[in-house]
DNA sequence: TCTATCATGTAACCAGTTACATGATTTT
DNA sequence: AAAATCATGTAACTGGTTACATGATAGA
């Protein structure tokens, strides 16, 4: 509980995650990342995936299986989780899904700093967010009824969920915003 | 539009913000992010902070004012926004409120690898987050209710909304696993 | 007056991103 | 067969965090 992982980052979880499956070269991990469309959820890059693997199996918890050299193909080397890697997953995804963290949301800072704008200039970017916002969920929900997979996947709902409670909240902003300005007329 | 930001860390537009109002030492930016209760929305650490500030200053955004020996204390280093800052605060404002931005909750990642744990210890787990997150919504609701300041300031209804959405999803998430759980029960 | 704590800053280290390199296949 | 693109990896750089340093006040 609480001691620091030795590996942090969110991507060593999804390689992690994806070597419980079976024992993977690093570019076929990104390969799945992106084929599963979880860059959405992770955020992805070649060189960070490299560092990752190399940390992670300095840490013991993946091992280097083979190292093939297909030939032509450059040589790749496929690694496997250990024991070791098995815990530290299941540990990690304990933590995550049992417990809430502290999040910061760039939106939140913005808030949060809003008094640095002037209020009608802050009024109309928020109405310019809300329009993206309401286009944002009405794409989410289109693509969840023409979904391949049914149901959607989890996270896809939370996505959603959490879209339109932001959503709410800007239109409820953009109509105090809108009310305040006017003080005049609502005697 | 969308050119990078020189300096991209959130934690500098809370120093540029925080400028706008009148110049400042670092110090004396870091003691208003804590007492303002900022650090909940911004990650701060004293030591991103120095960094941030030079930052800042090597990219024209802020100058230095005066050095202030004030006898005793360390020699403290005030810095004033530059008008290149004011317009980079601006611009950076309107970008952050006009137009909503991916983000990576470390929920999400999460929810997205959810296969990797057994279903009925997947189900426990969320179970116990949905009791964190009442509880968190409770206290909100209590400091929202006690609060000094009234009305309450915008972030904080913000972070009460999606805390409230991820709460309602979880709930209903649980009840959906309960279901799959005990088909037999269903008829 | 010794110890603890506050005020302030610096620097070494670690993590993450970008840009590049190289051989293989496909297209024109 | 030249050009374009894919597959794979490495390395240099930049950003961020931790741990330390030092003088000042306050409490015992």
């Amino acid at each position: 509980m609480g001691r620091r992982r030795e590996v942090a980052n969110p991507l060593a979880l999804a390689v992690l995650a994806w070597l419980l499956t079976e024992p993977m070269h690093p570019y076929e991990l990104g390969r799945r990342l992106m084929r599963t469309g979880q860059d959405r959820h992770v955020k992805y890059s070649r060189g960070t995936l490299y560092m990752v693997v190399d940390r992670l199996r300095r840490a013991g918890f993946i091992a280097e299986r083979e190292t093939v050299r297909d030939t032509r193909r450059p040589e790749r080397t496929v690694y496997a989780l250990t024991d070791a890697g098995r815990e530290e997953l299941r540990d990690w995804m304990r933590d995550l899904v049992g417990t809430p963290h502290p999040e910061y949301p760039r939106f939140a800072v913005a808030l949060s700093l809003l008094d640095a704008l002037a209020p009608e200039e802050a009024a109309a970017l928020l109405r310019d967010r809300l329009l993206t916002l309401t286009a944002q969920v009405g794409e989410l929900r289109a693509a969840a009824a023409s979904a391949p997979a049914w149901p959607l996947p989890v996270v896809e709902e939370y996505r959603l969920a959490v879209l339109e409670a932001e959503r709410r909240f800007v239109a409820g902003l953009v109509d105090t915003l809108a009310a305040d300005d006017l003080p005049a007329d609502r005697t």
